[in-house]
DNA sequence: TATTGTTATACTCTATAACTATA
DNA sequence: TATAGTTATAGAGTATAACAATA
């Protein structure tokens, strides 16, 4: 006789979310940047020829959600806009020098996040967690018979 | 030779939570409720005598914020305010009848989310992944020789 | 017509500061 | 003075709908 998990995963999930995203936040703010700056940041060095389109999918966010995002990011001198000549439909989002800057700061706050993070955890460990958490968000996004 | 994890865990942590999270806001949504409703409605069903301060803490949000809450829910009809005769300060927050369907209306959704979160999982594997989460959380909670 | 992105607007959750009522 | 809670205000993140520009 076993006994069985006290509380929903969902729960637990949302609770350690909630707890780390804070933390990572704090982090992220104390060198002046926020976490979605942080995404489209990322994104950008990432997948360098990104069109808005593709960043928005990648941070997980809506088109309009990213353009307010992008207008304070120019705003704040960390990116440029311009057309593609190839497609003039497109925007060019490029970083500067001091959204390079930032992209710096703020890897380097996230990596020293991320290591009190994986403290005390073994490689092995991390992986299983790793696939455990990949197992979890496909079972919600799986196409349901209902749907 | 080890391949090491190619994602910060935060940043998987991160996405998994914001997928999942997003199916049961939608889940809840649909049943008429959202995730405060819920965790305030959880609470007062499990810890029957709570004030606000405790309800706040056990939901991870300030005391205004929950005012904020629950002055929607007083309206909604779900519950109702009363000052504890013993120590006026103090206001009991007590279910309706609305409040009580209410409750065991997302109840049911959550539980349903529950299961399709499961869906594919062994205990064990629940379990372990319960602990993974709890160590993650607590790495995050514990104080830090800087701070 | 379809695609890319912006503007206008608004909603939800959250927070801090100042306040009231009570002890 | 200290505690419980509320009010006022604001800010961050997100979203939808309507629109402009381009293809």
């Amino acid at each position: 006789m076993r006994k069985p998990s006290r509380m929903p995963i969902g729960l637990r999930l949302a609770n350690t979310a909630k707890t780390v995203g804070r933390a990572f936040d704090d982090t992220l703010a104390a060198a002046g940047g926020s976490s979605p700056v942080w995404l489209v940041l990322l994104t950008l060095k990432t997948q360098a020829m990104a069109s808005q389109r593709e960043i928005a999918a990648a941070v997980g966010i809506q088109g309009a959600t990213l353009t307010h995002h992008l207008n304070g990011m120019e705003r704040d001198g960390l990116i440029t806009r311009t057309r593609d000549p190839e497609n003039r439909r497109v925007h060019q989002v490029r970083l500067t020098g001091q959204g390079e800057e930032m992209f710096h700061r703020l890897a380097t706050a996230a990596q020293a996040h991320d290591e009190r993070l994986r403290e005390g955890f073994t490689e092995d460990e991390l992986e299983t967690l790793e696939k455990l958490l990949t197992r979890l968000q496909a079972n919600v996004t799986a196409p349901r018979e209902g749907a």
